[in-house]
Parts: C-alpha cells; structure tokens; sequence
DNA sequence: CACTGACTGGAGCGATCACTACAGGGACGT
DNA sequence: ACGTCCCTGTAGTGATCGCTCCAGTCAGTG
C-alpha cells in the first residue's frame, strides 16, 4: 500500500493526480499479477483511493486495463532511444545500431511494466480484453516498421530494390532479440551480460547485410 | 465444454482418465487465461466433470496447477529433438545444430501448452503459484544445461580449458532465440520463417565459436 | 449377496469478485 | 453566504471465487 487511507479528505493537490495514482498502481499489479489478478480490491489498496473513485475515472475494468497499457506505453516510450537517423550522420550501419541497442537494452531494467503486461497479454488469448491487446499489437508494429525504416536507410538504392523485405526481417530479429534477453530478465537480472546481448545482435545484422 | 454432464454414472473406462481430462482441460484454460484465470468452474465446465472431483485428484488448486505444468512438460519433452551427440558423429557443429534446431522449432506450433503457461508464471512474479513456477525454471535449466553440455561435446580440450562458460554462453542465446521465436509465433503463425530463424541462430554460434 | 474403495453429484460455506447508489465534503465562482 | 461541480467514503448488490461435506453409485472382491 503507497499510503494510508486518510479519514480526512485528501487535499486539492492530491485529487489532481488520483486518476495518475491509480493508474500507476494498476500497472504495477497488472505486471506483477496478470490480466485475471489485477482486481478492482487490489488495486485501491495500492493506491489509496475507494473503488468509488476508480469507477469516477474509468467506466469499467476493461477501459482501465486498456489505459493501463497506454499510460505505461507512453513511459516505456519516453524512455527509448530514438530510431531516426541524422542524414548527415556517416558512421556504419553497425556503429549506429550499437549506439541505439545499448541505450535501448537500459530500459528493459527500468521501466518493465509495459513488456511485462504486454507480453501477458500476447499469451493470453481470450477476446476479453482485446481493447488492450489490441493496442499493444499496434504499438509493437509501429516500433518494428520504426526500425526497418532505420535498416532501410542505410541501404544504398541497389540493395533496397534487390531486398526490399531486409529492413523488416532485421527489425523482426531486432524485436525478437529483444524479447528474449527481456524474457532472460524476468528470471535472473544477472543471467546476462546486455553488452554480449548488443554484440550478438550487432554480429546478426552485419553478416545479413553482408550477405544481401 | 467437451462432453455434457451425463445424469447417469459414468462407465469404468472412463473413470480411469477422470483425472487426465482435468488436467487437458486446465492445460488449455491456463495456456488462454493465466494463472488467475484459470478458476475451478472453467476447469470443470470444459472437463465435464465436478468440483468434487477435481479436489478429489488434486489437493487444491496450486497443486492442480503445478501437475499442469509438469504434465503438459512431459508431452513437450516426448515432442523434443534429443540434445545427445552420438561420439562417433564427426559433423561439423554448425551442421548438427541445424539439424537439431529444425526439429525443434517445428514443436513450436504443435505443443504451445507448455511454453505459454511457462512464459505467464514467468511473468507473472508472485509468490503464490511458487510451485508451478520453480518446477518450470528447473526444467528450463535442465534445457540449459543440456544444450550446454552439447555445445561443449563439440569443443577441444584447449577450448573447453581456455573458455569454459561458452558452452552455456551458447545455450542461453539459443534459449532466449527461441523464446523470441515463440512469442512472435503467438502473436503471428506467419510471421517468421522457422527456417530463416534457424540459419540465424546457427550463424550466431558460428561466430561466436569462430571468435573464441 | 454384502462389503469396500474409488469416484461422482449436489448443496452450500465464507470470502471476494466487478460494480453501483448515494450522501456528503472541499474548492470554486458569484 | 450560497450553489455548483468534482471527487471521496461507505454500504451494499448479485455473482463467482476456492473449497468442503457427504450421501450416493458404481466395479471389483469374497
């Protein structure tokens, strides 16, 4: 529990940012506990404040699940590095990608919750909460497309045109990568080096391009 | 559910699988639903048997849980390439890993009970559900180590003396590839080639080796 | 035929679920 | 001072949760 339920009414200050509180312990919840777990108990508990008030600021579970996954998403987001290219940027391909995997392999650490209630809803398959789910999906490709877009803009004309799908299949081993070294995570902060895990996928994607 | 309620007492024949019936269909519920979702009245909704019964097999519901997950293993690991090396098989590593991993994946589509329950308590990082949860981490590490001990059997003297983490160094970037592989099959069955993932792995281990 | 042991069917326990109704209280504009 | 609006606190809804109890029903045994 963050604070104590006070019998007096909580002051101006502190109402501004309720829908703020509970949405933060919702994700917290959410991350540790799963879809299923995170009840409308648990989650006033955490933060603070009745049921009363989560149903003033979300008309149901699922709306809040689904901000949830937004609100965490815009962290996450915060927090990443950016795939974009400077054009006058010359450094190799495999220069700039390690610069960008090592700032992005930081915030797996830091800032979980939105892998982690993602990742759970991408195994549970119930057609419940597709609100959410659905929005995680859309993120994950927007992130992908992001960064096939990077790949893509290193290639010179004549390569894009042979292997105009490159970009993407890098991407999707950048994303998958990434996945499991999040995966490796969860089970033991100190299973792996995420310098190794940079190099190993730096290593990838120069002998794919090398390749094409 | 898979069979209405019969009024009349069920036949001998069919008392003996009572208890496997449970477990398939608790299976199927905790690989869509997680841990939480997973409550008795699905279980005996799609079982077609009662509450009595399933307390009647299992202690309560975390022990349910826990011979779920080493049930739906016991399927996974019969589906599984053995990671043995016959001593008189003079291939090349990279060959007999490409073989191996190929098998492998295709296991992927065929048995994701495992995995996707797996994965959730992964995630999920309560402490309730403690017992499923270890006896899914020792059986990954028993994978490790095994994967290890297969790098290993292909490495000199010198090497093993000069490097001896490698073997497992290895094994956990074929573990987190594959768990990458996995989550992009649940979100997309289409979405990546096994065999393009395969020859990246391969690649990988190669390179890794090459350099060591 | 009686007896036993392995289940099943059904009723029901207290706790908790998502959610609602409603009476306020504090910060505001007037 | 007064009313309005936003939000909180409390009490409670019916449904479902994990789980228990126990009579009843079968196959097998003697």
């Amino acid at each position: 529990m963050m604070r104590a339920m006070p019998t007096t009414p909580r002051p101006a200050e502190d109402r501004e940012i309720s829908r703020d509180r509970i949405l933060k312990a919702a994700a917290e919840i959410a991350s540790e506990c799963g879809y299923e777990g995170t009840t409308i108990s648990r989650v006033t508990k955490r933060s603070g404040l009745p049921a009363s008030s989560v149903y003033w600021f979300f008309r149901d579970k699922d709306h809040l699940m689904a901000e949830v996954v937004r609100h965490s998403f815009e962290q996450w987001i915060a927090a990443q590095p950016r795939w974009e290219r400077d054009p006058r940027d010359e450094r190799p391909l495999a220069e700039g990608l390690r610069a960008i995997l090592s700032r992005s392999v930081r915030t797996l650490r830091d800032a979980p919750d939105f892998l982690r209630i993602g990742h759970m809803l991408l195994l549970e398959s119930r057609e419940v909460e597709a609100e959410a789910r659905r929005y995680f999906l859309a993120t994950r490709d927007a992130v992908s497309n992001t960064i096939a877009a990077w790949f893509t803009s290193h290639f010179g004309t004549e390569l894009q045109a042979r292997r105009p799908e490159l970009g993407m299949d890098l991407a999707r081993i950048v994303v998958a990568a990434t996945d499991g070294l999040f995966l490796a995570h969860q089970i033991n902060d100190d299973d792996w080096d995420p310098d190794d895990f940079v190099t190993v996928v730096v290593t990838i994607v120069e002998q794919a391009v090398a390749a094409a």
